[in-house]
RNA sequence: GGGCCGAUAGAUCAGUCUGGAAGAUCGUCUGCUUUGCAAGCAGGAGGUCGUGGGUUCAAAUCCCACUCGGUCCA
């Protein structure tokens, strides 16, 4: 860290010094006279009931104020980004301001939408969960308020000195706060390969903002200059709303009407003095786990001088409801944003926070809906985020199903843990490996548990920690995809389809080889990309059978020889195959736009797949689609599509798509560069896609959705067909009910009610037939035990059955009557043999079944009365029915 | 994307470790009892043991692969 990157201008000619704080030795600015740098645990909050700023503004009104100031000072607000980064693959969220110009605009490659810009960037972080609620100042959903300058190396806008001087103005003249309370800690910034000096905000004991200076870039051989430097910063809104109303701690001050709604229906009133002495104890910690919270208590209660019972008591409801604050809140903006609650990837994190909050109303007794604290929440800030007012039903419904779906899980674990406690020996106590397993397998929280289980459960305080360790196993390498080396300094192929998407008959020259395949200088083969599959067709007559884009080039890969470099070719597409492909792809934007209109906001494209005979569509969605709304789906498509819509297609500069149609430009996931190709169906969607496609809506044809399917938690796939493959499929299933009428001699119409009667009369022959089989069986039942041999009183009964007659039933049955001994043959080409005996015969049949298998060959066992093998040969079959009395004799002499 | 748990009658599950004739409870149907309800009694129906391979004389059970569900984590 060289020192020379702090010591500004401005610093000096205002008069600042450099300090070092006599605790943790960190240096810091300020024009007061401090003895340490004031960030926790060297210095504790001073703020509370006394606030430094001289108004006390709501979160609304501080985050204007903000926007305002910096209006004022030149920047260009612009409005927040979706919480879900989908413009990015390497995050789920947006977790700061920054995110929304990685990574495009700060490598240059796009131009950032305003320069200077401020914004209130909606963020959500999980890192710190279990701190929520309980450190006064730690949430999973916030603001983070932004002033960003882009400095490109022949135009600077600004960087430390203003950025400094404007966070020294907001806090001064703005919010009314003295100059010398003001510290500015000397820190370092890292990340993304990129790196930077920053300064810590510190005021009255708590960090309300960062100013980090981005202009270095980490390479392995040393930190080097970056082309571009930006200034980042990043104002937390709740933690300076906080201290300009200096409540106790900052869900106090930014949860509004939620918090008093919450706290009426709890019936809760605390103490104020222990909630603000609490908050002071735990704003100077860093609470990482379990034991450093009760270590907080621990201190808070002797300070106040009550007992650490009484703390908790006082304590405990409050801090549920800041958590069912906080994780309504972030639901509200995750839900909105797209997110549908599921068990993988970001899904996870939304059924995460409807369980969390679930759990700690049931803490509390609060026993309503959580999709009512939800509506409060967005009653609260649709009136400053307005988007949330027309996704509000849609938010509600997925909140009300993810509710649902976790009183389904303790239902089922309610019933696990009362089968496993019956299990349990006298005296026995659920066993922490057990626990685990409750809880990694099946969903159930330790205290859930307990509340579940008859018996104490014993929990031990590194829970948490074993669950962790649990996963610990070494990374899984990755296989890499075998990539095809390209020839370097390889020019560009020129992609003729985009210039003119009707042409399929072009000349080209063969520039490189490669692998099986041919680069040609241009093309009019569309490679496999964007879900849609590659063109076939011939080069010179000979077979194109796969199409591959890689970097700037298009690979063709031909049937049998290629050509020499250099040799000209004519290239013809497959014309069939490209309009089938074209249709696919453009039903799946209409799909995509309908399903969307049909289920709600909430819907995204979640992968998609478009070939010759058929297409794809993944969507988000929660549950499977009813019959009902398929039909409303097929219907609302072919709507569509006789109302001829154009499908227009633009070249668009990203930032400008990205005004007019919003982040659902980016259904198929990131897309690079700074100019996009935006594809249009007027009304009804508009997305970033390098795809194929018709002019009009009108050209796809027929629509057939033939199939949907939860694929997984969350996830939905549309199968459909277009075009003439749709007829086909139509053709094809009129020609099953045809043959199906034809077989049963009736009429289309009658088929139900035909087949209704057939399955009745099917039934009752099974039932006329079974009647039969167990007559016929008595029968042979009672001539078996006539034609029987007798020893010692005993029936013994040797037999091979035919055919059509049951071995299991009638050795069964000759079992259960009394002083029958049985051995049954089966009548295959391998034969199964069986003994059988009643119960007052005392022979082990396993000892006769010895016998027989070591005269006649096979294996098998069984138990004392009952006995099988198999393997026998058969030609010794009648053999060894003839000498099963004797057999049976030699035993009996044996045992006696 | 990874780990773990699971799939047997309409529902909830036992049986799987240790291979050998598919079970329990609830529900359902029929009859009896009751003024009616709740219930009681008697009887019946209901199963490709998730799918596909393998081992074995023999697989719900052992081995392998897959599909689906649940769950924890990223």
């Amino acid at each position: 860290m060289n020192t020379s990157e702090y010591e500004l201008e401005y610093f000096k000619s205002k008069g600042f010094t450099r300090k070092k704080c006599s605790k943790c030795g960190r240096y810091y600015w300020t024009l007061g006279s401090w003895e340490t740098c004031g960030e926790p645990p060297c210095e504790e909050y001073t703020f509370i009931g006394n606030s430094p700023m001289n108004k006390s503004l709501t979160l609304h009104e501080m985050r204007e104020t903000y926007l305002r100031f910096f209006e004022k000072h030149g920047h260009t607000r612009i409005n927040r980004y979706p919480i879900v980064a989908r413009w990015r693959d390497d995050v789920f969220f947006t977790q700061a301001s920054i995110y929304d110009f990685q990574p495009w605009v700060i490598e240059g490659v796009v131009d950032p939408p305003a320069n200077p810009l401020v914004i209130s960037q909606t963020c959500v972080r999980f890192n710190d969960i279990d701190n929520v609620g309980k450190t006064g100042r730690h949430f999973t959903f916030f603001e983070m308020l932004a002033h960003h300058a882009f400095n490109k190396r022949n135009k600077e806008i600004y960087f430390k000195d203003r950025t400094v001087e404007l966070c020294q103005e907001f806090f001064t003249s703005c919010l009314g706060v003295s100059p010398e309370k003001m510290r500015y800690i000397e820190e370092w910034w890292e990340g993304g390969g990129n790196s930077g000096p920053c300064l810590e905000v510190i005021l009255d004991g708590v960090e309300l903002a960062t100013l980090v200076f981005m202009m270095y870039k980490d390479e392995p051989d040393g930190r080097k200059p970056l082309s571009m430097t930006v200034v980042d910063t990043g104002y937390g809104l709740e933690r300076i709303t906080w201290v300009s109303q200096g409540t106790s701690s900052a869900y106090e001050a930014v949860f509004g009407p939620v918090l008093q709604y919450l706290k009426e229906i709890a019936g809760i009133s605390t103490d104020s003095r222990i909630l603000e002495e609490y908050c002071k104890v735990a704003g100077m910690t860093n609470a990482r786990t379990a034991a450093d919270i009760k270590k907080i208590r621990e201190m808070t209660a002797e300070r106040i001088g009550i007992s650490y019972g009484e703390l908790i008591q006082c304590i405990r409801p409050l801090e549920d409801i800041y958590v069912i604050c906080d994780h309504t809140r972030a639901l509200a903006f995750m839900l909105n944003d797209g997110v549908v609650p599921s068990n993988v990837r970001e899904g996870y994190f939304a059924r995460l926070l409807v369980r969390r909050a679930l759990r700690a109303m049931r803490d509390l007794g609060i026993n309503i809906p959580l999709s009512e604290i939800v509506n409060k929440q967005i009653d609260f800030f649709s009136a400053v985020f307005t988007e949330m007012k027309e996704n509000k039903e849609d938010i509600l419904g997925l909140v009300d199903y993810e509710e649902e779906k976790y009183k389904e899980t303790l239902a089922r674990g309610r019933q696990l843990v009362s089968r496993i406690t019956k299990s349990l020996g006298p005296g026995e106590r659920i066993s922490t490996e057990m626990l685990i397993e409750l809880y990694d397998s099946h969903g159930l929280n330790p205290e859930i548990v307990q509340e579940f289980a008859s018996l104490q459960v014993d929990i031990p305080d590194d829970f948490y920690i074993r669950v962790a360790a649990r996963h610990e196993k070494p990374e899984v390498m990755r296989e890499e995809d075998i990539s095809t080396e390209l020839p370097e300094n390889l020019p560009e192929t020129k992609l003729l389809y985009y210039e003119d998407p009707e042409l399929l008959e072009f000349e080209a020259t063969v520039i490189a080889k490669i692998d099986k395949g041919v680069i040609l200088d241009r093309t009019a083969f569309y490679p496999e990309g964007g879900g849609q599959e590659w063109d076939t067709g011939t080069l010179n007559g000979m077979k194109v059978i796969r199409v591959l884009r890689k970097g700037n080039s298009v690979i063709h890969f031909l049937e049998g020889d290629f050509f020499q470099i250099g040799t000209k070719v004519k290239g013809i597409v497959d014309r069939k195959r490209r309009m089938q492909l074209m249709r696919h792809h453009t039903a799946a934007h209409l799909i995509n736009g309908i399903t969307r209109k049909l289920l709600g906001n909430h819907v995204w494209q979640a992968g998609a797949h478009k070939s010759e005979d058929f297409g794809r569509l993944d969507i988000t969605h929660h549950q499977n689609l009813t019959r009902e709304q398929i039909s409303e789906l097929e219907k609302e498509v072919n709507r569509i599509v006789l109302e001829n819509l154009p499908v227009r297609i633009k070249m668009m500069s990203r930032a400008e798509a990205e005004k007019l149609y919003g982040f659902r430009l980016y259904q198929g996931g990131v897309v690079p560069g700074a100019i996009i190709r935006v594809v249009e169906v007027e009304g009804l969607d508009a997305e970033a896609c390098g795809g194929l496609h018709c002019k009009n809506t009108g050209q796809v044809g027929l629509v057939r959705i033939s199939k949907t399917k939860r694929i997984q938690d969350g996830v939905v796939r549309i199968e459909y067909s277009v075009g003439m493959s749709a007829v086909e499929n139509v053709i094809r299933d009129k020609e099953i009910v045809w043959m199906l009428s034809e077989k049963l001699r009736t009429t289309p119409e009658q088929l139900i009610s035909i087949s209704d009667k057939i399955l009745e009369d099917l039934k009752e022959t099974k039932r006329a037939y079974e009647n039969l089989r167990i007559a016929y069986n008595n029968n042979i039942l009672s001539r078996l035990l006539e034609n029987a041999a007798i020893i010692d009183n005993m029936k013994i009964v040797a037999y091979r059955v035919r055919e059509f007659e049951d071995p299991v039933e009638i050795s069964k049955a000759l079992a259960t009557r009394e002083s029958v001994l049985s051995v049954i043959v089966s009548a295959e080409k391998n034969p199964r043999i069986l003994v059988s005996c009643g119960e007052n015969v005392g022979i082990d049949c396993r000892l006769i079944l010895k016998e027989i298998t070591a005269m006649a060959g096979g294996a098998g066992g069984g138990k004392k009365d009952f006995a099988q093998a198999g393997g026998l040969q058969e030609e010794m079959v009648d053999e060894v029915l003839r000498n099963v009395p004797e057999i049976v004799k030699r035993l009996m002499s044996g045992c006696a």
